[in-house]
DNA sequence: CAAAACAATTTTAAGCTTGAAATTTCTCGG
DNA sequence: CCGAGAAATTTCAAGCTTAAAATTGTTTTG
């Protein structure tokens, strides 16, 4: 454990410890992988399940509405697609159901006849609400445990973890 | 942002900003959560893209051979369905994907024949060695921002937000 | 203006994932 | 030993997801 790159609390392990590692020995950032992988699929599942049960509902359909929330007037398809980092076969897939349930409703551009726009209907936002308000506070409980100084630390290692994933994917772009 | 639970650096912002909060003003777990959400997205779409680009091959298989690379006697579905916290029913999948390609075997035990143990073949234990050690360069170069230090208290705070998160479920269930 | 290029979306084929129901096999108390 | 119940796994139905190909519509250019 002790040559591990990201190793833990101890501050007294000094810059020594990088020239004891073997080329290629990525176990730090793999362990580090590893666990972030491990708090968000528990957090993942765990909204899933309630979603599921209290509200017969997804996590892709949640995530869709959410995206509709802010936008009154509605969102061309492929925005869509993008802000939720997923396919735009997915999206027509996940509107397709909201449609038919009543939850949206989708219009041509006029001007530009490949172009779809979906908005929440008033029955969508409604329901939307609901569901956004218990979200809320299942987000809340499951991250109880953390102190506002913890949070915060934590959000600015994720906003440095998102820049190095970023500029990973544009150098291999 | 000011009255954000989880406010980022500054330190000065002292206890009275939680005093500021709406009841129910779950903004700053929110924000958290979703930034840890576009974290592993982002890491784990660029890892499936590379396995299936490099390897022809998928995520959830990867993740099924790491479990049994430690386990040179073969492990039980039941226990491979729990350590990678999916259902049983779809370890079943896999397996038979798996095992028709030739990387797995697979054994009733004796004494149960309830009890199914899936191994690696040597094949399948040389192909996750190629996958593994190429996994690991994607992972370590992504995070490559991270400094050791960084990566430490990130560590650490994952490992606090885990905590958390299972307390939570822990008094939920 | 026609053809090519481009853009937005949908379709398709394949695979992953789940919860619930079903199946098979064991275990244990009587 | 027998039957109830528990345990391990599989099956099933439904939904999500993706990449690639196809479709439809618009724009640019020779």
């Amino acid at each position: 454990m002790g040559e591990d790159k990201f190793d833990t609390s101890p501050e007294w392990v000094d810059g020594e410890t990088k020239a004891l590692e073997a080329p290629g020995d990525h176990r730090a950032e793999l362990r580090l992988w590893l666990r972030l992988l491990t708090c968000s699929t528990l957090v993942e599942s765990e909204i899933r399940r309630r979603l599921r049960e209290e509200f017969d509902s997804t996590l892709p359909r949640f995530d869709l509405m959410a995206q509709l929330e802010r936008a009154p007037d509605g969102m061309v398809l492929g925005e869509v697609s993008k802000r939720m980092m997923v396919s735009p076969g997915n999206i027509t897939v996940l509107v397709e159901r909201l449609t038919e349930s009543g939850h949206l409703n989708r219009t041509t551009l006029p001007t530009d006849r490949r172009v779809q726009i979906i908005a929440l209907t008033p029955f969508g936002r409604a329901e939307f609400e609901k569901m956004a308000a218990r979200h809320a506070d299942w987000i809340s409980d499951l991250f109880a445990g953390l102190s506002a100084k913890e949070g915060g630390v934590l959000m600015d290692e994720l906003a440095k973890l998102k820049r190095s994933v970023i500029a990973s994917l544009a150098r291999n772009a």
